[in-house]
DNA sequence: CTGCATCCGAATGGATACTG
DNA sequence: CAGTATCCATTCGGATGCAG
């Protein structure tokens, strides 16, 4: 497979981002998610996550490889290549995001609920 | 049950700590084990968590309180009391933070080590 | 006791521009 | 293409002090 990234991927309107979850840093997670699929390229990480710049997504790569979770293959090529990989510490990381993600489905109406009891709750003892 | 909470129940120098997850906030999480056991005080919560301010935790609360995770009951009485408890979708977290927990206890060598292997790494191809 | 207000310092995340 | 360097804005966590 390895077919292209959906630039939506990751769409900026999707209520998941208000999860009270993180895995890592704050693109940790997607990155994760993006290479699901199989190894990727620097450039091609950033389309689903174009709201993320170079330097910050050079940052989260690092981190990840510094935690074992990611590999980073560069190929001495011209034009340069570098491409990013699970590697079996991140896949297991992968299932726990996944339980995460499961929680989100499951309880997202209950939160998105009490956040709107909440705010319409504050005419109560006092003012 | 509702024993006093232990004053190490998070010991700084618990590895724990870098682990690549988080649940809302900072402190979401361990006030989440915190209320496990039941209701808690304000002052209680202070306990284990000494090394949190009561400005920062109360934020944390009431961002718990709002997200549904926990239950402010405040008793009119003198002197004042306040307490906290979980809720059902309280209750359903802890579990995924249980999940957590068991990757962290299962995969914490690997990590480290990766981290180890990482630090021991810079003297590569060039300098 | 509970917890809010103000001020503050550190750390993040990010924009822009430049290099191998 | 794949980053790095510099600078900046915002946010976050925190210290201190005050109020109900």
């Amino acid at each position: 497979m390895t077919a292209g990234l959906q630039p939506d991927m990751f769409d900026p309107a999707c209520p998941t981002t208000v999860m009270p979850f993180q895995i890592g840093d704050k693109w940790t997670a997607m990155v994760l998610l993006c290479l699901e699929g199989g190894p990727r390229r620097f450039t091609e990480l950033r389309v689903p996550l174009r709201r993320v710049t170079p330097k910050v997504l050079a940052e989260t790569l690092r981190s990840m490889e510094r935690d074992g979770l990611i590999t980073r293959s560069a190929y001495d090529e011209n034009p340069p290549r570098v491409e990013y990989s699970l590697t079996p510490l991140g896949h297991s990381l992968l299932k726990l995001l996944d339980a995460a993600r499961s929680w989100c489905t499951e309880h997202m109406g209950d939160l998105v609920a009490a956040r709107a009891a909440f705010t319409a709750r504050p005419a109560a003892t006092g003012s």
